[in-house]
RNA sequence: GAGCCAUUAGCUCAGUUGGUUUAGAGCACUAGCUUGACAGGCUAGGGGUCAUAGGUUCAAAUCCUAUAUGGCUCACCA
């Protein structure tokens, strides 16, 4: 066999590996006999590429994945990408730009044109970057949000919900991006305190010397103003009924109205009504019948109907509304101002509030059944604190704004009638075409007399969908798949989108299907950087997840990635994770090296500080399998791996190995060896979901012709029954051979240098582990004795004395103060012990079981407290 | 402003219906190791009155009430 390096390399081995499991399609899955486990991606933005949040999300999803394969489940995790209306449509928009062709000069269809053909460079990218992380997607079913059946079934959807009265079209005031032109949902607009100005300015009241001052943050308004409010119950301005004032600027007559919405504490108990550029004036407008006035074009300037400063922008207006207000002495006085401005998710412009006109889906209904099965735990939501926030939002939801005034995305498919505001809903263009005559009675009308609405649908309204349709399971609910396949297990995703995302799959899943999508969402931490700063382009505080995995390879990150991710909790991200990852993968290399290079020798009988050992590590393994059993039952993953993590390093390679390593250059026994890499081959099981690539490696190393050709179709192990005495044995022998290296370190003794051990024996001693100690510690002998040796270092463990003896390293005042501090523990201890056990009360009300401890405890310690005193009588002698 | 959640070692977190020795892990830290698998390592070790103040209980990190601090969600006052 060649040489192994000493360090593992993890670039070449995980390539060959992905490659390997890709050609021999283990990852494609087709519905069978099996119980089927089933995640579907959140899809990431077409326009995206890898960031820190995706390596997270993913990593976990395969894990789950790949162990849930390992169970023998029919696994599948189907991947695909969503059409990102806004982000992409802003992207090819920019590129547009710097080709030098202005997007208005071009159709619709020529606009699309581009759009695709910028998908198709872009679009495939992140699910190559994810193929380096180990993902084990069922690449055949790649779906991304606009291929033929998605579309598909986006518009069936619209049409259904349409003809059920459940989606409507109206005026409302919405959250306009001015950068983006379009409407965004109230989800989309991200409020934060911003620093700005109040302004308190002066209007005239109408036929009298006297002014009404108003406080306003956005003095440019005014040029929309057709009222000021005041409190009724506000005696300083009772004198105002019927009054009319003066708005500056424009000298525009408006009304004095009266509105207990009006808070009267603050700034000047005036407010100034603009019904066409904020929601509460809008309300307020209606009303009290007032005019709206839209003095704004989509792009946030000026329109006309502003009269001055036609054309600037609304910043730049606002600078020359405070201006000329102080050129004609009507600015009171500006102070400064803490007030949250809300901003696109998408664009960061500031949301105007506009009025328009656009599609909304009625949700007091539809959120009923979602809201249901969460309450019911139908669907469980980890960590279960989540459930209150998803409940809030469902019974507080509003009516959710499906428009946007793009055309990247599902265009609506609402035809209007030829000269008429009048249109018919149809998912295509022949059935649009079929409503209209039937409703005009026309039948001379062409499919080029109808006018198809101008705006796509919101990305999320096909997302909603994504479980469902997947699998088809719009277009064709019985289709075998989806009926195979629907409902999905874990849904693995950010908190951030759960309200966007979630909560709107599991209304359309007990919409359509009736049925659930999935039955758990694990809800994972934001990755987050060291100083707790969420990780973005913009701060430049996120590394390139590709160089992470160039650096430290994908199991490396992938353990990264998971060790401090706890759900729901943040993930302080720091290159010290990947590097822990990265060294327990060269660990686990190191431990194979050492095995795989001795030689064996079938002549040589099994030793037996080996074969105690190899019971041992049985013990152990089974053990701590239902440990991570559960640990994957509840997701804690990380918990999961760290029990993975202290199993390989502590026990097998800490202890085991160093237990049954052979003499330097002597062979090993076969039987040890063989066992041994049973073993082995277990523990590269357990690790394998959550490295995978190097977990192969050594499959293919140690498999032989019962096991699978791919540690990705072996079986996850199975845990025999567990022999908790043995490992509180060997638990105790540890616990011995810590206290002689301590011992060896404290005297400066080489390792070299042959010890001896005597023991005084109490009660339930047990030698099964004595070969063991002797072998790890290098002694010479073990003794039972009766006596205190004189010249021994000494120590305790559970009542057993043990002294290593030691001629002339004692240092008798030393030994006497160290058994002096365990006393004084120990004493205290009994102490704490003695205090519950007088009191009659606890020995009254405490179960039967805890004061039996307590009297074992009681028992132990005074046991404990005597031998060390008589220890320090024969020191002191 | 309303609601929810958190506060345990330097850092990140466990601690499962109150009782397994006066609280655990990983990382970081300290000391000692040219030990033939591994310095991306080995061995040993230090470090916490469980945010604060009360209360319930035989018994509290764990339950209750305030307070403080931090976070999240929703709403929003110009």
């Amino acid at each position: 066999m060649k040489e192994i390096p000493a360090k593992y390399e993890a670039r070449d081995i995980e390539k060959k590996w992905y490659q390997y499991w890709v050609d021999n399609n283990y990852f494609h899955s087709e519905p069978d006999d099996r119980e089927p486990y089933v995640n579907v991606i959140p899809p990431p933005n077409v326009t995206g590429v890898l960031h820190m949040g995706h390596m997270l999300n993913n990593t976990i999803q395969d894990v789950l994945v790949r162990r849930a394969r390992m169970l023998g489940k029919n696994a599948v995790w189907v991947p695909g990408t969503d059409h990102a209306s806004i982000a992409t449509e802003a992207k090819v928009v920019a590129k547009l730009k710097s080709e030098g062709i202005d997007k208005n000069t071009l159709s619709r269809e020529e606009f699309l044109e581009h759009a695709w053909d910028w998908t198709e460079k872009h679009g495939g990218i992140i699910l190559e970057q994810l193929k380096k992380l180990g993902a084990s997607c069922d690449w055949d079913r790649t779906c991304f949000t606009m291929d033929e059946t998605r579309s598909k079934s986006v518009l069936r959807v619209f049409v259904d919900l349409y003809e059920k009265g459940l989606i409507y079209r109206g005026v409302r005031m919405v959250n306009w991006d001015t950068q983006a032109q379009t409407a965004v949902s109230d989800e989309e607009v991200i409020y934060t305190e911003e620093n700005s100005k109040l302004y308190y300015v002066k209007y005239k009241i109408q036929d009298e010397d006297n002014y009404l001052v108003i406080a306003t943050t956005r003095p440019e308004t005014i040029l929309g103003d057709t009222a000021v409010c005041v409190n009724p119950d506000d005696p300083r301005f009772k004198h105002l009924k019927d009054k009319k004032v003066i708005v500056p600027i424009l000298d525009r007559v408006v009304p004095v109205i009266f509105d207990s919405y009006v808070d009267m504490e603050f700034g000047t108990g005036c407010l100034k009504i603009t019904p066409a550029h904020d929601i509460n004036d809008y309300e307020i407008g209606i009303r009290h019948n007032l005019e709206s006035i839209d003095i704004f074009n989509d792009d946030g300037t000026l329109n006309k109907s502003a009269q001055v400063f036609v054309g600037e922008d609304r910043f730049k207006a606002r600078k020359l509304a405070v201006e000329k207000l102080e050129e004609l002495g009507l600015i009171e006085k500006i102070e400064d101002y803490t007030n949250k401005v809300g901003r696109s998710e998408r664009t960061n412009s500031v949301i105007e509030p506009k009025l328009s006109m656009q599609w909304f889906l009625k949700m007091e209904d539809l959120v009923k059944p979602a809201i249901k099965a969460v309450e019911d735990g139908e669907i469980n939501i980890i960590p279960g604190k989540f459930k209150n926030v998803y409940r809030h939002w469902m019974d507080n939801v509003r009516d959710w704004c499906i428009s946007r005034q793009l055309w990247w995305g599902h265009r609506i498919p609402a035809y209007y009638l030829p000269n008429s505001n009048e249109f018919v809903v149809a998912e295509t263009e022949e059935q649009a075409l079929q409503k209209a005559v039937e409703i005009t009675k026309n039948t001379n009308l062409k499919i080029s007399d109808l006018r198809q609405d101008n705006d796509v649908l919101d990305t999320w309204f096909s997302s909603w969908l994504w479980p469902i349709s997947v699998f088809d399971g719009i277009l064709k609910p019985e289709n075998p798949d989806f009926k195979y396949y629907y409902p999905t297990n874990d849904l693995v995703t950010a908190p951030e989108i759960l309200f966007f995302w979630v909560a709107r799959m599991i209304i359309a899943g007990y919409e359509y299907p009736k049925q659930k999508p999935f039955t758990n969402v694990y809800l994972h931490g934001i990755v987050r950087d060291k100083l707790r700063r969420k990780m973005s382009k913009s701060l430049g505080n996120s590394p390139d997840p590709l160089d992470l995995i160039d650096k430290y390879g994908a199991d490396g990150v992938r353990v990264g990635m998971l060790l401090c991710s706890p759900a729901g909790g943040d993930l302080l991200y720091d290159d010290s994770l990947p590097e822990q990852g990265r060294n327990f993968a060269n660990k686990i290399w190191n431990a194979f090296r050492l095995i795989k290079n001795w030689e064996i020798d079938k002549n040589i009988q099994q030793p037996e500080h080996s074969k105690i050992a190899v019971e041992w590590l049985d013990a152990k393994i089974n053990e701590t399998i239902e440990v991570i059993n559960k640990q994957f039952d509840d997701f804690r993953l990380s918990e999961a791996l760290m029990t993975v993590y202290k199993l390989f390093w502590d026990d097998f390679s800490a202890w085991y190995l160093e237990i049954i390593k052979p003499e330097y250059q002597k062979p090993i026994d076969s039987k040890t060896y063989a066992q041994s890499i049973e073993y082995f081959k277990k523990l590269a099981l357990l690790l394998s979901p959550f490295m995978p690539f190097i977990a192969e490696e050594l499959w293919q190393f140690m498999k032989n012709d019962n096991d699978t050709e791919s540690i990705v179709l072996a079986k996850w192990p199975i845990s025999e029954k567990g022999n908790s005495k043995l490992i509180d044995e060997f638990n105790t022998c540890a616990d011995v051979v810590a206290n002689i290296r301590a011992i060896r370190q404290d005297k400066n003794i080489p390792q070299k240098e042959k010890l001896n051990l005597q023991i005084i024996r109490h009660d339930n001693y047990s030698d099964k582990f004595d070969l063991v100690i002797k072998k790890l510690t290098n002694l010479e002998t073990i003794s039972f004795v009766n006596e205190k040796p004189e010249m021994a270092v000494s120590f305790l463990v559970k009542n057993h004395e043990y002294f290593i003896l030691l001629e002339n390293l004692i240092d008798k005042d030393a030994e006497i103060k160290k058994i002096e501090e365990e006393l004084k523990y120990a004493e205290g201890f009994l102490n704490s012990v003695n205090k519950k056990l007088s009191n009659e009360k606890f020995v009254a009300n405490a179960p039967e079981k805890v004061i039996e401890i307590e009297r074992k405890k009681l028992a132990d310690a005074e046991a404990k407290i005597s031998i060390l005193k008589e220890q320090i009588q024969a020191l002191k002698k």
